[in-house]
DNA sequence: AGTTGAAATTTACACTGGAAACATAAGAGG
DNA sequence: CCTCTTATGTTTCCAGTGTAAATTTCAACT
């Protein structure tokens, strides 16, 4: 037993963070296990339990830090762009390359059953995302002359868009032939 | 032991392959189980293994008819309508409807790491489903006058649309406000 | 009738998450 | 300085998981 000098670890919560986020991509969803996290951290395999009680509350923290990330992602990617049309490219940009970064954890973002949905640290940050997102949407005028602009439309028009592209890449569900080098902005409809 | 009348199931490959899709709906893609499916069949946990070697056997053939599924429903619900607006607009909507009542499937179908991606019978009913939203997306026109119309582009951008909106309806993320009474087809850019 | 091989069972094993009892240490209040 | 409390980790145990290997059953073919 090779044991720490202290009983305490310090951080755990942060530590077992990360590194549940590290050996999510590393083994994939499917594969992920609190023991592995907790053996390669060096800490018993109940210990995360005081902090995160179970795997759901793992992984809902996990998934919280996701949307957090994600959001910041696309900020600073539009943040040093002069004009908007920039900023609008980079920032889907930014949302495509978060997806292909940590396509294990944006599995786990989108997933069903394995984390509290409601949990309301989360739904902020996931309603943060979908504001950044909104702005973007707001300028790109899809439906200009169309009735019923209203509603959020065009927000969720492009965030199905965006997440779509994101996800079949990172899943590798289309055929090279079909999509060689096309970006999420080739993709856009006309905005004229 | 309340054994069978019979030791030889019959067609057990069937069998177990409709009751996985069923235990998987009721449970959840993360809750499902071998033992549980063979359980409910009154079959040993192991006999699967003749038909589909492993786990990763067992998904593959519950994604491969997932997607020939997704692909009927596309037609069954297009075949009826008289114009081709009509029935552009009921293979899409036959689509959400498809993530709407499988939605466990459906993530299933769009994992990564739990089949066999590149399974030959697979690929070619993902090719189908392709093969349907490239023809709607053929009219679409979303990209008039715009350079680079070939390559698939308007091909990708509907998968992308079309996906990303059942992902998130089925997963929940769009926020009721947001949404209230948009369907597939109230999204699509205009096409004019 | 005897043989062969497919299909199903039994058994065993390593791995998983979680509950409960216990051990350790840090900090608060006297 | 000393105790008490509480948070944090460990140990132990358990039910449940998928899968490999050996064995049993039975249908089908010579």
């Amino acid at each position: 037993m090779n044991r720490r000098q202290n009983y305490h670890y310090g951080n755990l919560q942060a530590t077992f963070l990360d590194q549940a986020c590290k050996i999510l991509e590393q083994d994939g969803l499917s594969n992920i296990s609190v023991r592995k996290i907790s053996e390669t951290i060096g800490v018993s395999h109940t210990a995360f339990k005081n902090h995160f009680n179970n795997m759901t509350g793992l992984y809902t923290a996990m998934v919280t830090r996701g949307y957090a990330d994600l959001a910041k992602m696309m900020k600073s990617k539009a943040t040093d762009k002069s004009n908007r049309n920039d900023r609008r490219s980079a920032a889907l940009l930014g949302y495509v390359e978060f997806a292909s970064t940590y396509p294990a954890l944006y599995e786990l973002m989108f997933s069903r059953d394995r984390f509290a949905n409601n949990d309301p640290s989360l739904m902020k940050e996931v309603g943060g995302c979908f504001e950044i997102l909104s702005d973007v949407a707001r300028e790109l005028n899809w439906y200009k002359g169309l009735p019923d602009e209203v509603n959020g439309k065009s927000q969720v028009a492009l965030w199905s868009l965006v997440h779509g592209y994101a996800q079949l890449v990172t899943a590798k569900r289309f055929k090279k032939e079909n999509m060689k080098g096309l970006s999420i902005t080739d993709i856009l409809p006309r905005t004229d």
